[in-house]
DNA sequence: TGCAAAGTTGCAGTTAATGCAACTTTTGTG
DNA sequence: CACAAAAGTTGCATTAACTGCAACTTTGCA
């Protein structure tokens, strides 16, 4: 698994996530809008402008974005069985993502509700999702030994396979069960050409 | 077709496509973080103020986000016939926006370039798609008889046509039929259940 | 232990973005 | 045509996001 960190790098990721939860939860309290950067590095005891150090905008410390995200998920592509078609492969990605680690399913969780409860949000959020596209192409490309550029295929089933993805997290409810059963019916779906049901 | 606009309407269209003019540009010129609304305010010949009343950020006005075409993309859908599945409608009411306007459909091919020189816009452009996603998720509701708060499937199929649509203009070559060619491949991708090609 | 590399912080400066009030233009009605 | 109401534009003041830079502190490693 992950290989043991120094001192150092596990600093980081813990500042990260120090600032990103505080994020979180003053933006879920006090709303989006209401808060300000300081605030932010107040509630993550750290300077304003380290919360630059580690993300691009406040939006970005609030949605929590990872870069470390695109990797994780890109290797697990790549490791899922050779005979799993594409989409297969995508969708037991996600679902390792989304249910490993129980307090980041968590977290995401309640990013989803905050994104629905505040749609300005709404398009900081796609973007996020829009970052893994370029690491799973690549993945995808591996596996079907399809060059993006010049075959379409690949980039369309990652970015459809994502739109799927985002939409069954919309739609679960709590727990994990919910989710993987979302996850399912998006993605079967997906994979029997969307036609409409009934 | 659209009714007969009023003096008052006519100036405030050609005020925004002044305003995205301008700011499209300026920004493949010099690139968009070299450029501040001041100067696109200056070269649309209004005030900087202005610009802020009808796109919400800088990176809008660049893009040329206009809430219309949610409105006319909801009604090209609606009014495609009853008998055509909703993959079929949407992949005909894209056709039917990226390349109605000529003109519309460079300022289109131009962004997609900006957008391919400078990744830093990457995340606002798809925003701008998602963007559309709540009209189209209605139009597909009425033509399915579907409540999107019960199915999955609305909002399912839209997000996923959106984002086959995107990959389509990103592959596109110039040219209408290049266009044209390359959504019908990816809808065709996407109808047959993203099975990979060979 | 001590040097090099990496991370944190404060500071100064730019500019994006918003609210508000004054002013101008358009619309519609008598 | 006149003129009042409605809508649009502008300038001004203010806030807060974001960046570059240099000083300082902490960690990694020989």
């Amino acid at each position: 698994m992950a290989a043991v960190l120094g001192l150092r790098e596990r600093k980081k990721a813990d500042t990260r996530v120090a600032i990103s939860r505080a994020a979180l939860r003053l933006a879920i309290e006090r709303g989006p809008d209401a808060i300000t950067v300081d605030d932010i590095a107040a509630a993550a005891d750290v300077s304003p402008r380290t919360v630059f150090n580690y993300f691009a905008t406040k939006e970005e410390a609030i949605l929590g974005f990872d870069p470390n995200r695109k990797v994780e998920v890109g290797r697990s592509v790549r490791e899922r069985p050779a005979r799993e078609l594409p989409l297969t492969a995508l969708r037991a990605a996600f679902v390792e993502i989304a249910t490993g680690v129980p307090e980041v399913a968590e977290m995401s969780r309640a990013r989803v509700q905050l994104v629905r409860d505040h749609p300005q949000l709404h398009p900081s959020y796609v973007a996020g999702y829009a970052a893994l596209e370029n690491a799973l192409v690549e993945a995808i490309a591996q596996r079907t030994a399809l060059d993006p550029e010049q075959s379409l295929y690949p980039r369309l089933v990652v970015s459809t396979a994502i739109a799927a993805f985002r939409v069954a997290l919309d739609r679960a409810g709590p727990g994990r069960a919910s989710l993987i059963a979302a996850i399912d019916e998006a993605f079967d779906a997906l994979a029997g050409g969307l036609r409409p049901p009934r």
